[in-house]
DNA sequence: TTGAAAGCGCTAACAG
DNA sequence: CTGTTAGCGCTTTCAA
């Protein structure tokens, strides 16, 4: 057992100064060839790495990119961390991943314990706790000790920071519309409570879909789910009380969960009722039939998020503009739609 | 933006020693109530956090793990985090996740960016490349530097270090031996090449199963899959060659691709053919018909595996034995198997 | 009860 | 070309 060797080290072994050692192993042009020669290669005998505490110390930075996330068994935050890794990887900086598990005290902490020297910036995407709670301090604090904050996916007006994010709104008129074109009259929606961002602009896009082909909204036709534990339950009632032939539902697990409760009461997919889901996964893939569904885009969400951060933290953007970039999303027709003829 | 608080700045501002000031904040009995009070007023004004990197290089501790996986798309793997953020907040600690997206090369650069100093720990699953390579110098670095390590889940006997698996042999006996009692005689098995360990000890469990039952192993039932991309030919072809009335598969993915495949060639499921797969996730509870399938229980595993790790850390364990922790699996009966009468 | 000083490992300004 | 020194923010002797 050796633990890791130190300039100090090196530096008493080889009889030299310490700063002479630093600089000789990151290869100054200012020491002699000699010792830079006699240096290296005894740092790397003794296979010496700085350490990166003590850099970070130093530096005033870490290196590091803190990841707030409401749940991870998500495949789409799933692909969202996977994009955020890629890059960070790729210039340098580690990962560190904190579940809110949808609470808002929980994303308090996470972010307190990681805002005191642990990381550069933070990538966050709020909790349904702190969406309902409407209580942004924590992300101010962040902000008004200058940290970079970029927000993704579930991102709120009142901050004032860069943004990532996917037009909700837009995506769900597409497929609303989509669902229009191929013969549906009524449709249902299954979405999330309203203080959810996403859900509540997905419902918005379903309204306009309707509203621009002059269908009345029918407010029976839609639930809003608050937990995912008893959605059958709400799902299953749906179609006890309504009829309707086509469904929009704001994620694919409720999709597909609807979509067995359909085939369980003899309903033929996509004849008798179409179905479409957001966030394109495994699920989409893998149903019986297989679901039509928005890609997301979550990998390079998490890509273009990551790049936006660390652009910042390396200063290559202006400091006081703000954007939000817009991922475009995808409608991935598979067997649970009709197709346009 | 007013940036982080320090020590110095305090004692500054109150005109008190820095060493008096971190005893103040830090409740020390040997400073009086007056100024323990003063500071501490002014501490929380301030919003004071202690900085935690210079913390770290002071204690040598930087209360950080690091978790190397080989993709983070996968339900199993996801679980796994889950349960290891869980235990790691409640006990102080942060997760620091790299990918290594399977391969040898990745896994051991990012071992090497993190074992510098920014961990305490390692919590480690390998990689695809990494099993086929057979070369583990990383692990033993990391281990003879006294840097704690715990494998999970793909695990190898070489290393000497505290692990987390699942019985993947027995759990795999288990799940045939189910399907030779519901009635299967030619039992299919789709499973991985042999270098990923757990690939060849369900494969073992299978073949274990077969011979207590005094059934022939036919190599032709067997397909090795290599790339996830391609699985849906090998099955292809396995259906086009080979009659049988069971299919064990090593995973989820693979056993519900096999089961869309059937039902498209017209059998019925479970009465033409029974499926299990193992890693009970979100894809065999929705797929049509849902699937039996082997839970892992990844969270447990996860949360076992950052236990000991910290126990480790916390000299709560002996120094010098490894413990090895076996998770029961359990099989989870669904649509997808017929009932035994 | 308080404070000065050393040191964790490293970098960099400045002197020699 | 090499070395001395200071300092990042904190804790911890040890001395006053």
């Amino acid at each position: 057992m050796k633990k890791l060797v130190t300039l100090k080290q090196i530096s008493k072994e080889l009889d030299i100064s310490i700063s002479t050692v630093s600089k000789a192993i990151r290869n100054h042009k200012e020491i002699s060839l000699d010792t830079r020669k006699k240096v290296q290669a005894f740092a790397k005998l003794h296979n010496y790495r700085p350490n990166s505490i003590a850099v970070s110390l130093k530096n005033q930075r870490t290196k590091n990119i803190g990841v707030i996330i409401p749940e991870i068994v998500h495949h789409f935050f799933t692909t969202v961390i996977e994009g955020i890794e890629k890059v960070a990887n790729s210039r340098g900086y580690n990962v560190i991943v904190c579940l809110s598990s949808e609470s808002f005290e929980k994303e308090v902490v996470n972010m307190q314990t990681l805002v005191n020297g642990s990381i550069d910036g933070f990538l966050v995407s709020l909790s349904k706790g702190t969406q309902a709670k409407k209580d942004y301090h924590h992300l101010n604090e962040v902000m008004d000790q200058g940290m970079p904050l970029v927000m993704f996916d579930r991102v709120v007006d009142d901050i004032d920071c860069d943004k990532t994010i996917v037009d909700d709104t837009q995506a769900a008129f597409e497929a609303v519309s989509f669902l229009l074109e191929t013969g549906c009259r009524k449709i249902a929606l299954i979405t999330t409570v309203d203080y959810v961002s996403v859900g509540k602009l997905r419902t918005e896009g379903y309204e306009k879909a309707l509203q621009k082909q002059g269908i009345p909204i029918e407010p029976n036709l839609t639930i809003k789910i608050e937990d995912i534990e008893n959605c059958e339950i709400l799902i299953n009632q749906l179609f006890d009380s309504q009829h309707f032939d086509g469904v929009f539902a704001v994620n694919e697990y409720f999709a597909v969960v609807a979509m067995k409760i359909a085939q369980k009461r003899g309903f033929k997919i996509p004849d008798d009722i179409s179905f479409i889901g957001f966030t394109d996964g495994i699920l989409s893939k893998c149903a019986t039939p297989s679901l039509s569904s928005i890609a997301q885009h979550g990998t390079e969400m998490g890509e273009i998020s990551a790049k936006m951060l660390i652009d910042r933290l390396e200063e290559k953007e202006d400091e006081f503009t703000h954007l939000t970039q817009i991922i475009k999303t995808t409608l991935v027709e598979r067997e649970s739609t009709k197709r346009l003829s």
